[in-house]
DNA sequence: CAGTGGAGGCTTTTT
DNA sequence: GCCTCCACTG
């Protein structure tokens, strides 16, 4: 019974799965069997080994692939995998948090902001810190924020190590917003791991206790981790240092997001003595795909060399495609999937596009309507950012945790209630002055403010009146005074129903299902989402209050959608790369593939940054088992106007031998400077056609005109002017993917910076 | 207080 | 080119 545990894996494999003692580091190529290695080793664990599920924690990146792990373990190990720990670095921390959180102040009722929240919050740290969102964008500052947190920093420890006046300024906002933070009793996502890590680590006592729990740590995705992740593990795994990582630096394609592959250099210096298995076969994509991917990602400077391979030699040509724009692109590959699926045996459901940036989508779904191809979009608004969604969960967020002044204000006037901007702003201000809860001023009012007689002349918007009650017009205090009744109410509700019956009696009781159907458009779908939001909270019916309401809570803010990506064996996937990771498809048609979407425009000024976009490009190809499709446009609309663009410089990393069709050599090197010129303003540099390709050739011939004209050209020395940035000179002016890229000296506080001249709106200044 | 229009701003995204 | 946010008007 133990030996179909190693049955039908290969060396590497099961070495991976049989080294239990001590740190193991797992480096594992695209389509290398990396799921089938982490679950069989857990198995191994339990079943060889005898150790109790209880003593096993796997950390995944996301939800389904923790959901993924679990049911897969269950096949192997029954239903002895429930006792396991699995799950996301931040559910775990959550659950450690509600636990524990009394250690560092924070109440088990807390609430989890999330990104939009969280801006919320940040704009107003930023006011109060008198911080011009203009000259300092708030998603820049939450950048840098998010950024120190990851690297486990407070608001001081980043104004210690500032690297620019920028990061002092983040500082300062940092401060305000830690504080903001505890007055709401919230967290954001990335406090959930700085205070796990700062909880364990002024607490010896309960970090003990998860020390000899944990005799086996496994980490998934280890190339996506953060420092803030990668401590917490480490913390962890102090006692018996079983930890597992199992990744791929070549897969990295989170470094924006805080992740960092020096984790994987880190953990071989932390822990010298460990061992590192290579799995190297891939078991994917044809002999023709893997080479070309290889081929691709030995460019990059940055990484260590491993020697994939496959027995499946040869296979199908990769076809590299030139089309005029977007909707040509979309159209060739309907056609082609068309000829696929009629001719060629595949199904709908076998074939994904793949594209660098959600807006490119657009073209592709257009197509589909009109030529009636069923397809499913991956991505797009996510369910719980919905409004209507995120509305029920404000209030039910209010209901648990009173504190949390986002919610409150997000839903005092939702559905319109009379209670306006200036109004919520002067009771958030009163309640400051006073030194009360937010819910307690509104008690306050509803107390005394709505019987005040009208006689009292109303000082706008608040001021004290005696004994601590406040004077203003029923007409301002009276809807106040009705909210704090309702609120009360839905929390003496919440004592005694269950999750599912709350979400009803806030639908009635706060009047949002008639203003739903009464005053917003498209009600019908709305309330559909609302209805998935109730089918969702069945789950926790069971669970009596108050936990019912914090467990869905939790859940709503840590998984972010209800419909992840199910494969559905009748449709066109339409996928961003970054979403692809992990999946695979016997058709890949990658789009877009130009210089300034893949790689992006916005990674052209760093060397490290453009080795990323090749490692997404590298994902991309590597998601396709059996065809793989490279489509570059002429031109193409992107924001801000259409423009030509030169093909993608990765285009050029792939071995001729490998495509369709072969293009005349002369063209298929590496452009010269002059060349690359070109190409940037969509002169073809690519010649060739394959014989599946047919490109117009009257719209071809309109792409090889000259540059725009309306772009004014701009040479280092000029002087401009830019509407908020002011005054500057001109540094430097490169072309870059249809565009100029500009570097200007301002005059002022706001630097050099790098614009694209068509976004800039710059002034030339005689 | 609430609805409308103009200006500005633009990757990737899970938790 | 399209969506979001803020400012202004009704």
């Amino acid at each position: 019974m133990n030996v179909d545990v190693l049955q039908g894996l290969n060396p590497a494999q099961r070495e991976a799965v049989e080294v239990i003692d001590g740190p193991l580091l797992i480096v594992a190529g695209p389509g290398s069997g990396k799921t089938r290695v982490i679950t069989h080793r857990v198995a191994y664990l339990m079943r060889v080994c005898g150790i109790s599920p209880y003593r096993i924690l796997a950390v995944t990146f996301t939800n389904k692939a923790a959901r993924e792990m679990k049911e897969r373990l269950q096949r192997l190990v029954g239903t002895r995998a429930d006792q396991l720990s699995v799950g996301t670095f931040h559910a775990f921390c959550a659950a450690l948090l509600r636990r524990e959180g009394k250690h560092i102040g924070l109440d088990s009722s807390y609430t989890i902001y999330d990104d939009e929240d969280q801006m919320n919050l940040l704009k107003q740290a930023m006011e109060q810190a008198d911080i011009d969102p203009r000259r300092y964008p708030p998603r820049a500052i939450q950048g840098v924020i998010s950024g120190a947190k990851c690297l486990l920093m407070d608001s001081h420890s980043l104004s210690l190590n500032r690297k620019s006046y920028f990061e002092e300024q983040a500082a300062k906002v940092y401060q305000r917003y830690e504080e903001l933070l505890a007055r709401n009793n919230g967290v954001d996502f990335d406090d959930l791991l700085l205070k796990a890590v700062q909880l364990l680590r002024n607490n010896p006592e309960v970090l003990k206790g998860y020390q000899r729990r944990f005799l086996h740590i496994l980490i998934d995705e280890f190339q996506d981790t953060n420092v803030a992740q990668y401590v917490l593990a480490k913390l962890l795994a102090e006692e018996y240092k079983n930890i597992c990582v199992v990744g791929d630096a070549d897969q990295s394609i989170y470094a924006w997001r805080h992740a960092d592959i020096r984790n994987i250099l880190s953990f071989q210096k932390d822990y010298p003595n460990a061992r590192t298995v290579t799995l190297a076969e891939n078991y994917r994509s044809t002999g023709t795909i893997l080479e070309a991917a290889k081929h691709l990602i030995s460019s990059n400077r940055m990484r260590l060399a491993k020697d994939l391979w496959t027995s499946r030699e040869g296979g199908h040509p990769i076809v590299v495609h030139e089309v005029h724009d977007e909707e040509e692109e979309a159209q060739f590959v309907i056609r082609e999937v068309g000829h696929l699926t009629s001719a060629e045996g595949f199904n709908l459901g076998d074939c994904a596009v793949m594209y660098r940036v959600n807006a490119q989508s657009r073209a592709l779904e257009e197509a589909c309507l009109r030529y009636g191809m069923r397809y499913k979009l991956v991505g797009g608004v996510r369910f719980y950012q919905r409004r209507e969604v995120k509305d029920v969960m404000a209030y039910l967020r209010l209901i648990s945790n009173p504190n949390d002044e986002v919610s409150l204000t997000r839903v005092i006037n939702v559905p319109l209630r009379g209670i306006g901007q200036r109004s919520v702003e002067g009771l958030i201000r009163w309640a400051r002055s006073e030194g009360i809860p937010l819910l307690t001023a509104l008690e306050r009012v509803a107390q005394d403010g709505g019987d005040r007689a009208s006689g009292n002349p109303p000082i706008p918007p608040f001021s004290k009146g005696g004994s601590g009650g406040i004077s203003l017009s029923p007409r301002v205090s009276r809807p106040i005074a009705g909210f704090a009744r309702l609120l009360k109410g839905l929390v003496e509700d919440s004592r005694r129903l269950n999750v599912v019956e709350l979400i009803d009696a806030v639908l009635e009781r706060t009047g949002y299902r008639q203003y739903l159907f009464d005053r917003v458009e498209m009600a019908e779908e709305r309330w559909e989402n609302l209805m998935e939001l109730r089918a969702t909270a069945q789950e926790f019916r069971h669970i009596g209050p108050p936990d019912g309401l914090a467990d869905l809570l939790e859940r709503l803010a840590l998984v972010a959608d209800v419909d992840n990506y199910e494969e559905s064996p009748d449709a066109l996937t339409l996928i961003t790369l970054h979403q692809a990771k992990g999946l695979e498809f016997p058709v890949v048609f990658m789009v877009g593939m130009e210089d300034g979407l893949l790689p992006h425009v916005r990674s052209l000024d760093s060397a490290e940054q453009v080795e990323e976009e090749r490692r997404l490009c590298y994902v991309g190809m590597t998601r396709s088992k059996e065809r793989l499709y490279l489509l570059r446009a002429f031109r193409r609309g992107f924001s801000g106007g259409s423009g030509p663009a030169g093909p993608s410089r990765f285009l050029y990393e792939i071995p001729d031998h490998l495509i369709a069709s072969p293009t005349p050599k002369a063209s298929r090197k590496r452009p010269s400077p002059r060349q690359a010129q070109d190409a940037a303003w969509g002169i073809p540099a690519l010649l060739g056609e394959g014989p599946v390709l047919s490109r117009s050739p009257e719209r071809s011939e309109g792409t090889a005109e000259g540059p725009e004209p309306s772009l004014p050209s701009l040479k280092t020395g000029d002087k401009v002017r830019h509407p908020t940035f002011g005054d500057g000179m001109v540094v430097s002016s490169v072309p870059s993917g249809g565009d100029y890229e500009v570097t200007v000296a301002f005059d002022g506080g706001a630097g050099v910076k790098r614009l694209l001249l068509s976004y800039a709106n710059l002034e030339k200044l005689g």
